[in-house]
DNA sequence: ACTGAAGTGGGACGATCGTCCCAGTCGCAT
DNA sequence: ATGCGACTGGGACGATCGTCCCACTTCAGT
């Protein structure tokens, strides 16, 4: 093996790491499934990490600081405030369509931050982190379509979140996309009537 | 220890192994934390149940034929569809208020199916059922409040199983009750739109 | 009372887990 | 070139996992 500097091997191991759950699941992502992805031997994972619970803390939270542009619409289309939520939301779902190991894996990982204490925070700090990130959004549209939220923006974000969070459970069980559109459809419609014209 | 048909044995199983996923996660719900939870010897698991697979396939089974009347309002209260929709989910937010590990016990469930390519089916009749009941809802409100669905009841229910399940996952993380409070208002504003008089 | 089936308990199995140790090797500063 | 710190590889550790075995006890039918 190449000799690699340990804060390399940090990352690579959580790139590694990220790939094992999105194909296996957490609890397939073993110290020695996650070194084998990686192509190292077991002891390059104890010379980066002192134990697998800090790379784990460690994915989580380079996995929702990297949550960008894949949710964020760079490019707001429609004509009102519906139909630019119903193209997000759509694009959203394109998303998960395109990658939806990922998207499993994020629930996984949010579920097993939640099972323990120390990092429950972890959970908190992902959906506050998609609450900005929705916020964000959210702002941008109401700005384009000249409406204003007659709730403030980061609760109308969190009802966003929580709508796109049913849309990717429901999907990733049925794969109907039928159903995520109409879903997307309706959540757009719910959130249209928490703005006004300006 | 007391000597117990195996068909009890195995019922008696079940609800410990439902109580550990509950406390701890599946991740916790090994063959000895279950026969310790019932009281039981190790002998008695494997005497009841070929394997811990065959335990947990049958705890999926069992936990989702009696998600009945929690989920289903038996009375129907609310002036207009959309009052009866937002007191049917706000009634489904204190049964998840009042045992938060039930519901994310179910979610654990459902992921852990999710990942195997056998017990992929069990997931899909969860969603299956839980479509069936909220159809059964559904259809028993636009009754009541002299509406018809202008999308066929299935699907409806299977978009308010998709909003139910971003409450849950929502405010599981967050605990925020006003949160989950919007989102049933939202949900039920978007779902009442999928009516109109009969 | 006798027998066979049903149920029980304790201990053990091999596999796999996270972690650790240590001898060895490389690269860079001196 | 040489020494030292950074890094590597393989093998091992104790713990825990699911599962199994077997001697034993209880109960129902005769």
């Amino acid at each position: 093996m190449a000799r690699i500097p340990a804060s390399e091997r940090r990352a690579a191991l959580v790139q590694a790491a990220l790939r094992v759950v999105s194909q296996r699941g957490i609890a397939h992502a073993t110290t020695r499934a996650i070194v084998a992805e990686a192509g190292m031997s077991l002891a390059s994972f104890h010379y980066a990490f002192d134990s697998r619970d800090e790379l784990i803390d460690e994915l989580i939270t380079t996995v929702v600081a990297r949550e960008q542009e894949a949710v964020l619409p760079d490019d707001l289309q429609g004509h009102d405030i519906r139909d630019m939520l119903e193209a997000g939301l759509l694009r959203y779902f394109d998303h998960l369509r395109a990658d939806p190991e990922h998207e499993q894996a994020m629930l996984e990982l949010t579920q097993y931050a939640l099972r323990s204490p120390d990092r429950h925070p972890l959970a908190v700090a992902q959906y506050a982190r998609y609450t900005e990130l929705g916020a964000r959004s959210l702002a941008a549209a109401a700005e384009l379509a000249g409406v204003v939220w007659t709730t403030p923006v980061e609760q109308v974000a969190r009802v966003l979140i929580a709508f796109t969070d049913g849309l990717t459970l429901t999907w990733l069980v049925t794969r109907d996309d039928d159903v995520a559109r109409a879903v997307a459809h309706a959540a757009a419609d719910a959130l249209s009537r928490m703005a006004e014209p300006r």
